[in-house]
DNA sequence: TCTTAACTTGAATGATCGCTCAACAACAGG
DNA sequence: CCTGTTGTTGAGCGATCATTCAAGTTAAGA
């Protein structure tokens, strides 16, 4: 041993994911790495050896805050509860990281669609990932006997993930009143309570 | 006058649509504009100025077309048949233009969205643009009877849209059965219409 | 047929892209 | 206090970026 390093990985992959998702990764260049990063080339490539593998670690990185995210407000209550408090959330842009923006595992999946062959495949492996986190809540929902026992766990969570990158799609445009915001919240949760065998809430 | 162009506009803004949906804005060099509209930069440059406003005329002419697609598919029948159609169109990848893609003007506001305010304003615009024909439909489908008289259009038009959105979101995943794909399109139908006040389709 | 305005061409521009590496700096073990 | 190893630095690499413009080509009108 002989020399430690000045940077926190956490701290990097924090600003780095922070940049790729404000300004998308073909619209992130180096220099904005560096200069967010406060770290020269050399050290950026000796940490991580290459910006597609910065961007990949970063997605890791997003996609593992946002699984632990949806599991503390969802956890552990009744499901309507949780999903209504997600989506509020959402509408109102109180979720802990990237208020009003959409999120960056679709955003990077559009971004890469036909281009970016490895990007794409990752992308969809966490939309998978947390796919599977929605079919457990659902079936621990049901198991609770809040929604029927015979729901199909896999196309409810396909479902439900639908719902909730529609609206952090939407809900990034600009000219949307916090009103608007919170109704078609309101209107998401109603139709998949409704499609799920539930009429209302609470 | 003394020489014809050698070039169709519409032609062009085809390719260039085209081009612009497969790999984005960035993604999309001159280079391969060139290549793809068959034109010398000059010749570009004399035809659309550069090259964000050869994007934002792409873009236009997306969203003229995407909207002519709607009407024909869903004018003068039924909402809940025009609609069923119009998502089984999208589930099955037989809309007329960029099958399995996602929108173009959603993948265009992601992309564009704290870089470029002059593409995010106009993919703004589309979007309240196509919102509002939505609109529309849903309250001819009101005026005849088939949906409830009280409805709230502009909110109920938003929430079919970001359906549609997070509907053509997640059917740009490669990983995604066929059967899934019809699956999650009739759920999306399902929860619309149960919060429109109509409990089934047909 | 000649003129001339409009259109096309493609080499060249300066800027920026992701990335490399020789030189330098820091620090634990001896 | 040296020595050896590892981390950091930043000038600079070749490639590619969007864009320009002088020169060449085309065809309608005289």
């Amino acid at each position: 041993m002989s020399r430690r390093s000045r940077y926190s990985r956490a701290e990097s992959l924090d600003r780095a994911m922070d940049l790729f998702w404000s300004r998308g990764y073909l619209g992130t260049s180096m220099k904005d790495l560096e200069e967010g990063l406060d770290m020269r080339p050399g050290s950026i490539y000796a940490a991580f050896g290459s910006k597609e593998q910065l961007f990949l670690d970063a997605l890791e990185w997003y996609a593992t805050g946002m699984q632990e995210e949806i599991a503390t407000l969802m956890g552990d209550r009744p499901l309507a509860e949780g999903l209504a408090a997600y989506f509020q959330a959402l509408a109102k842009g109180t979720a802990s990281i990237g208020v009003g923006r959409a999120c960056l595992i679709v955003r990077s999946l559009l971004e890469a669609a036909e281009t970016q062959p490895v990007i794409v495949q990752r992308a969809e492996a966490f939309l998978s990932q947390a796919e599977s986190g929605f079919k457990e809540l659902l079936e621990a929902a049901s198991a609770r006997g809040e929604i029927p026992p015979d729901i199909d766990g896999p196309r409810l969570a396909r479902y439900l993930q639908s719902q909730i990158m529609g609206l952090r799609v939407i809900l990034q445009r600009p000219g949307l009143s916090p009103v608007a915001r919170l109704a078609l919240a309101d209107d998401m949760l109603a139709g998949f309570l409704a499609v799920v065998g539930k009429p209302g809430d609470t």
